[in-house]
DNA sequence: TAGATTGTTAATCGATTAACAATC
DNA sequence: TAGATTGTTAATCGATTAACAATC
């Protein structure tokens, strides 16, 4: 039942840290907690707690607090965690490997039907449970497959050839791993961008600015 | 010639996306720029690209604008990345390998001196330039070398005590890729952390909100 | 009913944008 | 000098926090 409208990025930002503590506590078999207890957990105030949830609906119980188990659901919703997007990797390096291999998509709403390649000795190669692809057969796979979200895992450089061959095949979702800038060339592109670089000078300013 | 007091996060974080606009508008030889154009390459409002700089002192000159180089230069400075502080990754998995192989840690302000992991089988391989060591050797280490921060690159499980081990031997700063707090266990650290399974969750929010 | 805690409105705080006088 | 553009103050906007009436 959601309120919406327009929920702020700041609201929005703050779910999958709700839902991942709601997670953990639904884990240790809590089944209920206030505002008050949850802020306390999670180092912000009861009054964010209760402002955030509300925009989405009244999903506490006045004078009893939020059923842990309905909260974590809800929130899931919201997400829209169950939704196995279809997403392909680009790049089999580092980076694509790592995600690969470390994140459980299919707890973050996705599922990744596919990795590329340009570099001939990765094609074949085993990425978590899937096999490497040239990149040069991107366009037939995405003719015969629907994909919601391409990960790029790629540098700077080699975003701007394969972009626009996603982009022309209908992909408008991205992680973008790059500092390549996606949604100033295409505007109706939803993107997620991961500044690995820019989030390491930041902490080399706060250590340098202590 | 700082103004400081109190900079707010906001403007900490909006740091490095300017440093990177400047160093490549400095690689194209642009000499001069001012705050409208900045703004509009960036993408922001030209009051903004001037309130965010005299935060830190008057770096342009009326009815000129911004020279590129020695604004590039002070955005360094104010970011301290010619500090080269040594940190040390631990983890010599997939996400500590891709940080090691594809960051310019010279040029964020770090420089990576040594590696550690527990797994037997890391042991003694090769990370970019540096050899994995047993992370049994990290007190042998760490007591007869200057450390100034650790870059966290292994599971939430595993965090609790190697973090112990590497506060008690001074460790203070974190690059952290857990979903670990450890600010709210260790008051005193400064610690930027990396929630890629957060950034794909709300990528997922904003396509099943689209 | 009394106690607790929500949902929501109002107050505060901070961040962004606009405006313009200072000045190169 | 006239034109341009900064540095800075003031106005606006949005986000966070406080307060409290509604209600379980």
């Amino acid at each position: 039942m959601p309120k919406s409208d327009s929920i702020s990025m700041s609201v929005i930002r703050r779910l999958p840290r709700y839902y991942r503590f709601l997670s953990e506590l639904n884990d240790q078999n809590v089944d209920k907690i206030s505002s008050t207890k949850l802020a306390q957990i999670m180092n912000i105030t009861a009054s964010q707690v209760r402002q955030d949830l509300n925009c989405f609906g009244g999903f506490g119980q006045q004078g009893y607090g939020y059923s842990v188990r309905q909260l974590q659901k809800e929130i899931e919703n919201i997400l829209g965690l169950n939704n196995n997007y279809k997403a392909i990797i680009i790049g089999a390096g580092n980076f694509g490997s790592a995600i690969a291999n470390h994140l459980d998509f299919k707890r973050l709403g996705f599922e990744v039907t596919a990795c590329f390649d340009k570099d001939e000795n990765k094609v074949g190669t085993q990425l978590g449970s899937i096999k490497v692809k040239n990149e040069s057969e991107l366009e037939i796979f995405l003719t015969g497959h629907k994909i919601d979200a391409a990960f790029l895992c790629i540098p700077k450089t080699s975003v701007e050839d394969i972009l626009g061959r996603l982009y022309k095949l209908g992909i408008k979702n991205y992680w973008n791993f790059s500092h390549y800038d996606i949604n100033a060339k295409y505007k109706d592109t939803i993107v997620e961008n991961v500044h690995l670089s820019d989030n390491l000078m930041t902490l080399c300013y706060r250590m340098n600015n202590r």
